[in-house]
DNA sequence: TCTGCACCTTCCCATCATGGTAAGGTCAAG
DNA sequence: CTTGACCTTACCATGATGGGAAGGTGCAGA
């Protein structure tokens, strides 16, 4: 299977399976007598499992801990627990983080009479005119 | 006032000064005979400014129109509100995504022991062996 | 056989906001 | 006059991804 049909299978782009390549994410693809890259079931399969990582926000070196962890017959399901609760974490810090933008942007959203006129609690606040509600 | 100072001051680091300068987010501060930048109350409250609409999240191309705005007398307070809740709406969908993701990852980690052995439905989610839960 | 088209190859550059570092200039206090 | 804290510019790095150029490969149809 050339690298297109591989991409367009797993949802990685072919430009991502090289460079996820190049850093050694997944080992150097056979080649045909053409030097394109040539992929098996194997090869396709890890495809998936680093688009499902993606897919949940891990990292690359996070992917690649997850790799060795899935290759790993004696692994302990705690280690696989522990980088993807350590993702939660994460997350929750960014949705907080996120929401709290939200909260603030909403609020002074709803002070804005959104007419005409130039006056704007927006803008006020930004220019530290008016204090911006935690 | 020295940039460093500026930069204590405002929250915005004096590389992040000297990079808004290049950009013509901010016009090119005067200098002392030394060569060194000065800044003065107009420069520190555009600064101060900038943090509170990156602390928003606004992107840097969003903040030059709200200095625009911010500039403008003859502003109408519903292009500001625009601009903010087209902010509200890319937050929505970030806070959904992220929301997911969590929402997938514990689902997977309630499922998973987390002891030794390696039976992990983590694992098994990610390698497309079992169904990722939506 | 030639041609065209779709695919592949490598290499370099861009994004976005930010930080790091190096090599060197300025200035005030000791 | 030295020391140390500040400043200057210039270049490189991040992380994950895409764009594009210049050129090779392979197949199908005229």
């Amino acid at each position: 299977m050339q690298i297109g049909e591989a991409a367009s299978t797993t949802g990685v782009s072919a430009k991502m399976i090289r460079h996820y390549e190049s850093i050694g994410l997944i080992p150097n693809a056979d080649r045909r007598s053409s030097n394109y890259r040539d992929y098996g079931h194997h090869d396709i399969h890890r495809l998936g499992f680093i688009r499902r990582a993606r897919d949940l926000g891990f990292a690359i070196e996070e992917i690649r801990d997850l790799l060795r962890l899935w290759a790993d017959k004696h692994r302990s399901s705690a280690d696989v627990k522990l980088l993807a609760e350590a993702r939660i974490a994460e997350l929750d810090g960014k949705i907080a983080l996120l929401r709290e933008m939200r909260t603030t942007l909403s609020t002074l959203c709803e002070a804005c009479e959104g007419d005409h006129r130039p006056d704007c609690p927006i803008i006020d606040g930004l220019a530290g005119e008016a204090p911006i509600p935690k």
